[in-house]
RNA sequence: GGGCGCGUAGCUCAGUGGGAGAGCACUCGCUUCACACGCGAGGGGUCGCAAGUUCAAUCCUUGCCGCGCCCA
């Protein structure tokens, strides 16, 4: 047998059991499976994307979730694949086109598409690349995208029907128009950003009284070119006896009708807004509700056009700006000028302040489609993890906008409209059946033009759920796999995920796509700050799984991943877990060392020493608790209970313990202590497994564990499993050990000096379990012998108190009497504190009347016990006074 | 302005209506035959402040202070 190598080497091994369970097809899912199925859909991440921390966390929750239920006879499917990303994908390609001196509109649309095509074969591989990297074990041979085939159908299958219900319609409304990229974008993709601005007061001369102003203030000053009106508040006086009357437009000459509205905010300002129909969401509003012009001054570049006057054509928005504060200032108008910070809106992908902007796009009449995902989520057919996440959810859906669905992009899926010559439209799967459609229409054959639009990519990603498996095609997989159990995100992707996902499942498939929602945190830096680029504190994932191994990422953001908090990284953490790894490793390389090999005749439930009893209790105690955690998405008290049982109890305690006995002579014994510890250790191993798949697997295979523990059974443990019995004496073991060590260290006895113990007070059942354990205890708190004595303790002893024994350890040549003297007094200081606290408390009528009898008795017990512990050190120091 | 959340050891964070916890950091000691990425032992907290409910509050309620996020 090849030892294990002294240190975990996390590099070599990953690669090589990451190939061998994907070869083996350990991920995959089985649809003739007898199994329940258990299912998660993977939020596709961006075929642009490359691994971050967001996507570590929240493909190792889903990954451990996965691996989890595969283990517990479930038939596990986690759908993996990415979304097209239509204008992230569109801006690579045509920023490598733009390398080579090449526009997109040199080459056409076709060509251009089939370049976006090259790239997503070349390139589009790099996150799920990643993702095995960090041991994400989807179904790999389920693997799609957002714009294959099967899924480009099911989109259009979904536009067409929607049409044909009323529930999708072409308008003319402002949109989010982004400048740069030219296309619409939808409210989810506009980032409010506050910039510093200013605040500039323009006086506008009213129509027929020469002389009197009223001034208005903007942050835009080169939309005044497109004022149509000004809007006042109806109650404010110092303007009602203008409504109804016209300003004047400076530079333009137009006349602007003064109107009441309670739009307008007497405290804002001057209490006048001017109006732009064209150009802001609000004003739009407010000029519908009085009939105003409404003047599109901008392009599609936001330059301004042939609606203003001849001076300011083509200028950039910008450019006017200052072109229309310097004509007003020459002209007198200008006002005063303030100083503020404001929010704007920008483009999430293109960075650049985005322009309201009044064009036909294609919208989903999303306030119907949100009506029955509303319910869904109140009746309870989807659950959020943690609750308070639905209030988000509530607030959006129940304010929903329409939702503009189509994009002036070329990648991407193109809305399947076409329009005859008078512009009538016809939504139809195909363009045979437009034809049909046309020709019924207009009762000949007619020439029909494709809509150019694509749609949004969300509006392919919301049918995810269901589209993956093969909807519209009455699949098994279909029948099978949805709805999933859970989707699992970040709270920022609820709107764009959850809402529309749920939207469309519960709308094409009559049920909700998932039972479960868990929400987890954001990862942010260690100072708490959103990592970004521009910031400079990103972490990469692939950095650190370099440097410390993928199990030790996985361990660290399991571990921090407590609901509802975010997760602040320190490299220290990982550091920490990584050497968790190595422990591990370590336990393990010393149980090889010492032949404890799996034997599969070793039966749990019949040991016959009391520690391999009392560690078959522990190892169900921790199995049932990481269970529970899973289960309950509670990745940290997962993560603590392993961490917490692998080093504190099995390292420091069990394999401590054991020591004597397998170096012992009782061969009965050693073989049986040797099998409990490897099977300890590999229900250790199985039950680490979902958090650091790579060192489990290669352990239990070093182990000489029979197949892959990726495909083992996750091990379940009852109440015959557990033996009070053994609990009680180990844990005396424990407790005797650590007061001697504790006393030692504190009394500064070398750790190398072996001293006695004796033992006062010991009553038959402590003596017995003294015998037995005797070789153990003098090796774990180094004692050159044990005994219980009767009678008085010799003088020159150091003494302490456990279980109502008292034990004294015979120092006097090393013993510093004053020391001593300040360690029990200490001692006791504290314990009187307690039975002070205690004693109150029990004197208290209203504390005995109404407090449950189990706590009453509770606090009986242990006052009994401080005031037991109390005395017998009281006598310890009365002795050493004597001396 | 509306909503959500947070404030517990030096740091990062768990936790609970009834005896304050972990990791890291810190102090002391240790070539103890798996492990110094280790072993053993310690120090350290008015659980943000105030009031209320309760026999009992770090936990529940209210107010205040401070911080963060989302939406307008």
């Amino acid at each position: 047998m090849v030892m294990l190598d002294k240190t975990y080497e996390p590099k070599s091994l990953e690669t090589k059991h990451y190939d061998r369970w994907e070869a083996d097809g350990a991920f995959q899912a089985d649809v003739d499976s007898p199994l329940v199925p258990y299912t998660i859909m993977m939020p596709p991440p961006n075929v642009t994307g490359s691994l971050h921390m967001g996507h570590a966390l929240t493909f190792t929750i889903q990954d451990i979730l996965i691996r989890y239920f595969r283990k517990s006879d479930r038939d596990a499917l986690w759908q993996p694949g990415t979304d097209h990303a239509g204008i992230a994908t569109q801006m690579v390609v045509e920023r490598q086109l733009a390398e080579r001196q090449i526009n997109r509109r040199d080459i056409g649309r076709e060509k251009f598409v089939e370049k976006v095509w090259e790239w997503k074969d070349d390139s589009g591989g790099t996150i799920t690349r990643q993702l095995r990297a960090l041991g994400a074990s989807p179904d790999w041979r389920r693997e799609r995208f957002t714009m294959d085939e099967g899924l480009s159908k099911a989109v259009v299958k979904v536009f067409v029907d929607l049409y044909r219900q009323n529930l999708i319609y072409r308008d003319k409304r402002l949109v989010n128009w982004d400048p740069k990229l030219m296309t619409a974008v939808s409210d989810l993709e506009v980032q409010q950003i506050d910039v510093k601005g200013k605040l500039w007061h323009f006086k506008y001369p009213i129509d027929g009284e020469d002389g009197r102003f009223i001034t208005i203030a903007t942050t835009r000053p080169e939309t005044m070119l497109g004022d149509t009106g000004i809007a006042v508040h109806p109650e404010d006086e110092r303007y009602s006896d203008l409504v109804g009357k016209n300003a004047i437009l400076p530079l333009v000459g137009r006349k602007l009708p003064i109107v009441a509205d309670d739009y307008a905010d007497p405290e804002q300002g001057s209490g006048a807004v001017k109006m732009t129909p064209a150009h802001d969401f609000n004003d739009f509003e407010v000029g519908r509700r009085h009939d105003l012009e409404i003047i599109n001054i901008l392009d599609a570049e936001a330059c301004l056009n042939e609606n203003v006057p001849e001076a300011y054509r083509g200028l950039d928005r910008f450019v006017a700006r200052k072109q229309v504060v310097a004509d007003l200032e020459a002209a007198g108008l200008l006002g005063i000028i303030e100083d503020i910070t404001h929010a704007v809106p920008h483009g999430d992908r293109s960075g650049v302040e985005l322009e309201p902007w009044l064009t036909d796009q294609w919208f989903a009449d999303a306030k119907t489609l949100a009506k029955p995902a509303i319910e869904a989520v109140e009746t309870g057919k989807t659950r959020f993890v943690p609750k308070q996440w639905e209030n988000t959810y509530f607030e959006w859906m129940r304010n929903i906008q329409p939702w503009c669905i189509s994009r002036q992009l070329w990648w991407g899926h193109q809305i399947p409209a076409w329009y005859g010559p008078d512009g009538e439209v016809f939504v139809a799967f195909d363009e045979a059946e437009a034809m049909a459609l046309a020709t019924a229409h207009y009762g000949q054959t007619t020439e029909l033009k494709r809509d150019e639009d694509v749609l949004d990519t969300w509006f392919s990603s919301a049918l995810w759920p269901f589209s993956t498996i093969g909807w519209p095609e009455e699949t098994p997989e279909l029948k099978r796999y949805y709805p999933g159990d859970v989707l699992v995100t970040g709270f920022d992707i609820i709107f764009f995920w959850v809402a529309r996902m749920m939207m469309m499942g519960i709308h094409f498939m009559g049920e909700v796509p998932f039972k479960d929602v868990y929400i987890h945190a954001l990862v942010r830096d260690e100072q708490g700050q959103k990592m970004s680029k521009s910031k400079g504190n990103v972490m990469d994932p692939l950095v650190l799984i370099d440097k410390f191994g993928a199990d030790a990422l996985r361990f660290t953001l399991a571990a921090m991943a407590a609901q509802g908090r975010d997760i602040k990284l320190a490299e220290s953490r990982i550091e920490g877990y990584r050497n968790f790894a190595t422990k591990l490793w370590n336990a393990s390389r010393f149980a090889e060392m010492n032949g404890c090999v799996h034997d599969p005749a070793f039966d749990p439930k019949s040991c016959s020493q009391t520690v391999n009893r009392w560690i078959v209790g522990e190892v169900a105690r921790a199995t049932d608790r990481v269970s529970e955690a899973i289960e309950a998405y509670r990745f940290n008290e997962a993560a603590n209970a392993l961490y917490q049982f692998t080093w504190g109890t099995f390292c420091d305690w069990y394999l401590e313990i054991t020591k004597p006995i397998i170096a012992g002579d009782d061969a009965a014994a050693v073989a049986e202590t040797r099998a409990a510890t490897a099977w300890a250790l590999r229900q250790l191993l199985n039950i680490l497994h979902p958090l650091m798949p790579y060192i489990t697997e290669e352990l239990w295979e070093q182990l000489g564990g029979d197949g892959r523990l990726i495909n083992t059974a996750w091990p379940v443990f009852d109440e015959s499993h557990l033996d009070t019995d053994a609990e009680a004496e180990i844990g005396w073991v424990i407790r005797l050990v650590t007061e001697i060590r504790s006393i030692r260290s504190e009394m500064n006895v070398p750790p190398g000096a072996k001293i006695d113990l004796l033992i006062k007070d010991a009553d038959a059942s402590m003596a017995d379990r003294l015998s037995r354990n005797q070789e153990v205890i003098q090796r774990l708190a180094r004692l050159s012998s044990v005994a219980a004595i009767d009678g008085e303790l010799p003088s020159g002893t150091v003494q302490g108190v456990v279980d109502g024994a008292t034990i004294a350890l015979p120092i006097a040549d090393v013993v510093d009497l004053s020391q001593e003297r300040s360690r029990l007094g200490k001692d006791i200081e504290k314990l009187d504190k307690e039975i002070g606290k205690l004693s109150g408390k029990l004197a208290n009528e209203n504390f005995l009347s109404r407090a449950p009898e189990a706590v009453v008795e509770e606090n009986r017990d242990r006052l009994a016990e401080e005031k037991q512990k109390r005395d017998k050190l009281s006598q310890a120091l009365r002795r050493l006074e004597a001396v």
